[in-house]
DNA sequence: TATGAATGAGTCTTCATTCAT
DNA sequence: TATGAATGAAGACTCATTCAT
């Protein structure tokens, strides 16, 4: 298995022929950019809809509810993507080092540079007051990536790579200057006075070195 | 026993209580609160006002808007916090190893564990949509405090403990766990499900750690 | 006989009529009975609504504002007469004197005696407070309304009817009685005690006459 | 009598020791201010009080009411000075076209063109949404101002200077100028746009001048 | 399937008036 | 007499959702 960083979601829908099929993903791609500039609360249907060139009646004859239609959102375009991860996991043959270190480079690549990143911005930020959201996400988003985190380290610590750590700490440890970092470009990075100081890339690669120092078996990643 | 319909004479509340003095304490007290809990869109001026025990109208009398209220809160409970912090720097005696450990874990148990925490979260969530506060928070609070980390960042520079650094990239690996760690308390961590996963204590422990591994002029903490 | 609490079962009223076409119409017609008695904002855009048997909704589906709602009225009800006015003008045959007391006639029948006298009494009344509406009709109604006098005037002197004059002033000579007479019966003249003294047909006849003698070349109107 | 137009009402209230007899006539100068600026209904009471240097209270301890405020505005400034005209005019030795052209030119210089003239404005802009109001400057200052010029008319028909006329009818067409000259000045001569326009004292010359043309009983003023 | 007209509860803010001190 | 804190009824405008066509 090749280590390429392309996306492993090529679009191959047919160009034409698709007016009346392609409604439902014309709206969640409209809705896909609103949420994240907006927010959840913020973005408003009409909005959403308009920008999808539909009425807004239409759109809620392909989602029951906004909140619907943010499901759909977060399912077509992040949950979906866990299978190939996983698939990818099965024959990775390097080090657990370069397996975590890779992961993290390709989660930037594929979801922490892009729009998807707002997402999570957006949970974290409306959690509280949306619980049906939160439970959602939980479910079908954390759970599943952790469970991906997991198994790297699970079988960086199985191969003697990784000291016996305690894992659902390391997972949280390894998550969270991911998660910091998406709050961070879609909040305080946006705004025009602080958006130049922190390079992710950079800052994922002294993360990651951070982390590997504090795990390796031998000291020295 | 009389079925009358007439109201219980239970409410002997005086109605129009004058409390000059306190009054803007109280409508802080419970914006803090709502604030925290529903973040600042959500919150009804109303229900804050309703909270400290007064009408709405009241709450005018005092702010001039839900805007200037908010500013008020971060005014009276973190922006003024920095003089004091300043002072406590000045003369910290220790390594700036140790003065890096102190400051993260007393800065857990001042601001982090408290609901001042919730600040940070709302306004991370909320500055797209309102670029004033967005503003306000990073001149009143955000500056002030990475200056603070600062200064001890360069202290241990200067006195050799720790190695030369890109001070303003070291500021951000310094701050990302804290910032991560308000989101997820006021986020994910609020969900049952997750609640009980993290120890944030732990977490700036391993955090401390990490960071000073990789800052340490001596390779070692 | 049951002393049940239901409602009357006479409601069949529909709930959601559509009238797309006629909505506008019935919306601007309600306004400006409204904005006649009441004036600009003692009027109620509820009330409006209301009158014209919609919902509060449903006003700011087909005006952006109360404002933009105002605009319509006005131009929908005043401006849009100028062109007619202009066609009948530039065919007119009689002498320029006969012109005169024909338009402030006419203009007494067509504005002054209807209940759109009542807009620029509102106009009069309010402009100091909303200084976009001032300006607005200045432009919309006021130019061309002066236009059309000074019109009249200048074929007069043209030739050789009326004596050599300040047109500006003399405008205003002319102007002024009508929105006297707007003015008056819009406030004082609604006003029981003094509703019946004046005629405005007689007192049309007199200022015309007046303004007649100041300006005939002649000095015999 | 001469005929000199210096205002009748002299100041006479001494400057020192009036701190609290002088407190109703600081607010009911106040009141004309702000009354004459904005209107009746968007004059805030609060800020009436505040321009007289007391507070809010204070000036319901003077005045019942917000319309009780206005009442004795107009009495102290306009009602009062009933009976110095009536003096004056009981001893005017002249012929009645002078003192018809005396009477508006001192009615210009000691109401006209003072703030006083906002009071008329004011209340023929708002009479319709204050019918208590309307009806006690009806009695209070319309009536009797009307009393004045019919006065004149009646001393001119009965000298023979004047021609038989409908006096009613006369004297709407003497007030009505006078009355178009003070909405002008609070309306629409605000704005910038036709301020310059209209020179007042011109206008007041044309219009004696056009009255004395129709009611002379020579056919020349 | 698609429209878009209609709804109405909900939100911030203002201000005349009251009343405890 | 004087204060100014407190009230609460409005009022303009928004927006997710429904439903007749």
């Amino acid at each position: 298995m090749s280590h390429t960083l392309a996306p492993p979601l090529a679009e191959q829908a047919p160009k034409r022929e698709r007016r009346k099929e392609a409604r439902p993903g014309e709206l969640l791609n409209a809705a896909l950019d609103l949420f994240v500039e907006k927010g959840f609360s913020a973005t408003r249907v009409e909005e959403v809809a308009a920008r999808a060139g539909v009425s807004k009646g239409t759109l809620f004859l392909y989602f029951q509810s906004k909140e619907d239609l943010f499901k759909a959102v977060v399912r077509e375009n992040i949950a979906n993507q866990f299978p190939a991860w996983h698939e990818e996991f099965k024959t990775f043959q390097g080090s657990s080092a370069d397996m975590l270190r890779y992961t993290l480079v390709a989660w930037w690549e594929r979801i922490g540079k892009t729009r998807l990143s707002g997402i999570t911005k957006l949970v974290m930020s409306e959690a509280q007051n949306f619980p049906e959201i939160a439970n959602f996400y939980q479910e079908e988003v954390i759970q599943p990536g952790n469970a991906l985190i997991r198994g790297i380290l699970e079988r960086g610590v199985k191969r003697g790579e990784f000291r016996q750590l305690d894992t659902e700490q390391a997972i949280h440890a390894v998550v969270a200057p991911m998660i910091f970092l998406m709050m961070w470009k879609h909040s305080m990075g946006a705004c025009a006075a602080s958006a130049h100081i922190m390079n992710p890339e950079q800052f994922i690669r002294m993360q990651v070195d951070l982390l590997l120092y504090g795990m390796s078996a031998s000291g020295k990643p």
